[in-house]
DNA sequence: ATTTGAAAGATTGTTGACAATCTACAATCA
DNA sequence: TGATTGTAGATTGTCAACAATCTTTCAAAT
């Protein structure tokens, strides 16, 4: 990827699309949590700038499913139910289906090693319980993959996607050590069929392992919740 | 569906969301056609409102796809690229697969019944070679499908990417009167899977029908073009 | 004790003005 | 003639003030 030059850096974006990108990194980042509010004067104070950047910035955080807008009442970051996380899973699971379906068509050997090796880092931090590093693999391997289906279009819905579950799991406070083992199986499978070019398998593969994901939530949500 | 009183629709109706509306649907409607300019005061005259809710306006549209902002230069309406079109329509494709598959699964009677009854109307716009009408019948026919498959995000994904690829039939000025044979076969065979419950048929044949008409699309471009 | 109502404070919605940037065109020089 | 520089106008980016709405508080009445 081209590393971009500071002053494109400045040229190129308003203050409204700064403030809206890291208002984007809290609420992914979990800094901010699902259902807080946001304070226009107080974004604005914190950030240096003043309240129509802001606004702006909700408009675009609003269409992108982040927040939720109330007339004269505010916007807060947004809350997905149990309900809403099952039909935003669907739509996942029939995104990845795709993702596998092209992956498997068009990827380059190159980006087959790297996946490969993303598979064996996850391996490794499995061994060690390691969730966070796990957790983090598992998004690059997911990411990687969108990368190669080659469809800019499919990526960047994946994404947006990815980011209202994003919130589920923020508001769920999951986390999901316990289930390891079972994805890296998931992925090696996942892997191979890619690297076979066979579409079909790999299609059906990543729409189960995400219907799978979603039961598993489910039923960790289930189980009575221990601490962090 | 509920009316929504008109209380309600001032209440919770900002001058950023009644803009934001006005302009998609100018887009759509291809009063404001693709690569055209948005003059802030121009719009903010225009409706009567100061620049400020235009801006946000603005800011929404660009996020949902329909403008497409550069800094110190202005949005302009969308432009969707041949090559943009074709991933557009792959995801479409996977989107009205996943719509096939829940539809079969949980459209109930009633539902059923209004698609036949659209159907039945498509067919008299295909013989009386009414493209206009045949046009809006097929966008009905296919959101009342996606209705059909309760899921919400779904649906609201679904209409996003239908939107995108609105604006590709608008910058090549497409017409397709010559395609309704075809099409009005597709539809009966969709609304019998879908009838019978096969979500495999359905999910198949819906996939198929999207990304036939994606070819024909292009068939219809490489033609040479006739006048309107 | 609960509820009703009004006033004060806080927050959002909207506007108009100012600053920064871009565009178009004319004047200047090689 | 052609390229370049400079200036004027137009347009976008940002800000601060004003208006409208909501929330909170507290006192009064039932």
């Amino acid at each position: 990827m081209a590393t971009p030059t500071p002053i494109d850096l400045l040229q190129q974006n308003s203050l409204a699309m700064l403030v809206q990108r890291e208002l984007e990194r809290r609420i992914l980042g979990g800094e901010l949590k699902p259902g807080s509010k946001l304070n226009e004067a107080d974004i604005a104070g914190t950030l240096g700038v003043s309240r129509g950047p802001v606004r702006e910035a909700f408009r675009a955080l609003d269409q992108s499913g982040l927040v939720r807008t109330e007339k004269n009442r505010g916007v807060f970051v947004r809350q997905v139910s149990l309900e809403e996380a099952n039909d935003i899973y669907e739509v996942r699971a029939a995104l990845e289906g795709l993702i596998g379906r092209l992956a498997a068509k068009r990827i380059r050997p190159e980006q087959l090693e790297k996946i490969r090796a993303v598979v064996k880092r996850m391996h490794a931090a499995s061994r060690s319980l390691d969730a966070e590093a796990y957790y983090a693999l598992n998004v690059e391997f997911h990411d990687r993959l969108a990368t190669a289906a080659g469809n800019r279009t499919l990526h960047d819905k994946y994404r947006r996607i990815v980011n209202e579950l994003d919130l589920y799991r923020r508001e769920t406070l999951m986390r999901g050590a316990e289930n390891i083992p079972l994805s890296t199986r998931d992925h090696e499978a996942i892997v191979n069929a890619v690297a076979k070019g066979d579409e079909k398998l790999a299609e059906r593969l990543l729409f189960d392992h995400v219907i799978d994901s979603r039961e598993r939530l489910h039923k960790a949500l289930a189980r009575p919740a221990r601490a962090a």
